[in-house]
DNA sequence: CTTAATGTTCCCCA
DNA sequence: TTGGGGAACATTAA
């Protein structure tokens, strides 16, 4: 699904898009969308749309949506409904969609905003991010794909970053040096910035909320690349499995 | 036919 | 209490 870039695309495309409308109705033809209780959505105007880790958030005058845009969710405006749409928000001049091929997404509605996930990366200094791996006692991957460590990094930017970091996957995050840790952030953030400049990376299903792709996926160093020349040294790249995710690295450049 | 895919949650074990 | 590992959810594509 979607990651942090992902999300920061679809927010930025969508808000423009139906920020001021007021929801006429809503129809769900598909699987159950919502966790717990079905709001009444209809006369709530929209205020905003923002991003939560690698979630959407749509404000509205009174309360907000939390899209968990799971694997392959997206949230498309004025597109024809296919088999996979799960929602349809028809607002005073256009259709939100929500569009879930795999149905690992999912709605919920909440009276204020969320507060329960870990810091966004663009809110820590790289000292505070240094001083919160050290404390988290397990390996690079699983720190940054904990949304609880910090939220919005998945499964592509883990990889990306902790190459360019020069970090092997395995590495034990409570003993890496100060000075790795805080190019981890740099790095990382340097990433996020250039693949949100360039609208996210569209792998199989991600488009933004014009129903545009991304272009990161052409700059991806290891992601996906098993057996092709690092880019940096040559060496092919390997692809093993941490936390049940494809982990892709170079092993001459990341060391633990 | 098998495997893997941008994610999360739940359950069991150490 | 914390972390690890695996299964599960549903669908497509190679």
């Amino acid at each position: 699904m979607p990651e942090l870039p992902e999300a920061e695309t679809i927010v930025r495309t969508l808000e423009p898009l139906i920020q001021g409308q007021r929801i006429l109705s809503a129809d769900y033809p598909g699987r159950r969308v919502w966790r717990g209780d079905v709001p009444e959505l209809k006369g709530l105007a929209v205020v905003n749309v923002r991003r939560y880790g690698k979630q959407v958030l749509v404000g509205f005058d009174k309360g907000h949506l939390l899209v968990r845009l799971g694997m392959t969710g997206a949230l498309i405006v004025d597109q024809i409904p296919t088999p996979y749409t799960r929602a349809v928000l028809t607002l005073s001049h256009c259709r939100l969609m929500f569009e879930d091929i795999r149905q690992f997404g999912w709605f919920e509605f909440l009276d204020e905003a969320p507060t329960q996930l870990g810091p966004d990366p663009f809110d820590l200094t790289s000292t505070a991010f240094a001083q919160r791996l050290r404390l988290r006692k397990t390996r690079a991957k699983v720190a940054l794909l904990d949304q609880q460590f910090i939220r919005g990094v998945g499964n592509i930017y883990t990889d990306e970053a902790l190459f360019r970091a020069g970090i092997h996957p395995n590495a034990h995050t409570h003993k890496l040096r100060a000075a790795r840790a805080e190019r981890l952030h740099q790095e990382l953030i340097a990433l996020l910035n250039e693949a949100i400049s360039l609208r996210g990376s569209s792998i199989s299903d991600y488009v933004d909320a014009s129903g545009e792709k991304g272009s990161f996926q052409l700059r991806h160093r290891v992601y996906g690349k098993e057996g092709e020349p690092c880019p940096v040294c040559g060496t092919a790249i390997e692809r093993i499995v941490i936390a049940q995710r494809g982990t892709h690295f170079c092993a001459r450049c990341q060391k633990a």
